[in-house]
DNA sequence: TATTGTTATACTCTATAACTATA
DNA sequence: TATAGTTATAGAGTATAACAATA
């Protein structure tokens, strides 16, 4: 065959494009605490929703202590803070200053052109697809936000997580 | 908005989608030296391909000196051989023995059970959709395979690598 | 007793530098 | 002199465990 079995491979094609969009945004993000989770801490945080530390931290799909160490960063850069919720006095509110603001949309511009850098092979229907498809999957996938993450074989070859 | 920003974001996406492909196959791949990498490599020592180590080292996206330790890892458990190339002697060429070649068919199997199991929210025709998308991305992307990888935010800017 | 967040520690993965052997 | 591969070392990123505060 012409193709090598290698460039065939789900998983390779996946890491690939995952490699190029990390070395892409990285370069977009440049000085951004925390790179792109950085951002989509930021992002959450300007949003202002009211989720705690930990639930943030299960979305993006890192532990909590990485979620403490990145707050950290982008607090000691006068991006985000800390405040104690109210409602339950262990968890904390994360909220954007008007710096991080300012900075977030500065990033988000960087990274849609990072975006469009990465995604240069492809015409703007494929791009649409893509992103649908690879929301789609997030969002819908087994384990990773409707159960929770559990390492079950069992659990794997059964079917509803 | 209902949906929160952070599940737009084509990052969040993709890290998720990956992640859940690194649980998925880390399962099925369980005991395989290396992972899905490992695999990657099994699979072009059993092609027999005539690229060397760094060759090999640049497709699968890692440093030559990691390929060192997944071959090692490999050859351990005697499923490659490394043998000196006679046309360049520095170089090596690298097979699949065949322990190694029963180990491969056994874990493309599982792997395409843990691949649809990942792929589960996606109809037949939107898995094989997402799966040329990626693989043009993978192949066609500025950078990475036709270009070398270089960090220049000029390139990155300009259009042709 | 369970949970959120923090800290300290350890581990894994990967990259850097120096080396050998070939070219 | 440059390149393929190896080794040792260092670094980044991540996870584990113990702790404090709160529920």
């Amino acid at each position: 065959m012409h193709t090598p079995a290698v460039e065939a491979d789900l998983g390779w094609a996946l890491g690939s494009v995952f490699r190029g969009y990390l070395r892409a945004t990285g370069e977009a993000l440049a000085g951004l605490p925390g790179g792109p989770r950085g951002y989509q801490v930021l992002t959450s945080a300007e949003q202002g929703e009211p989720s705690s530390q930990l639930a943030l931290a299960h979305r993006l799909g890192v532990d909590r202590t990485v979620m403490t160490y990145l707050i950290d960063d982008l607090e000691r850069s006068g991006l985000v803070e800390r405040r104690p919720d109210p409602a339950d006095r262990r968890a904390r509110l994360l909220s954007a200053t008007a710096a991080g603001r300012a900075r977030l949309a500065e990033a988000t511009e960087a990274l849609r052109r990072a975006e469009d850098h990465v995604l240069a092979p492809l015409n703007p229907a494929e791009r649409d697809q893509l992103r649908d498809l690879l929301r789609k999957l997030a969002t819908e996938a087994p384990g990773e936000n409707a159960c929770r993450v559990v390492a079950d074989v069992a659990a794997l070859e059964g079917g509803s997580c």
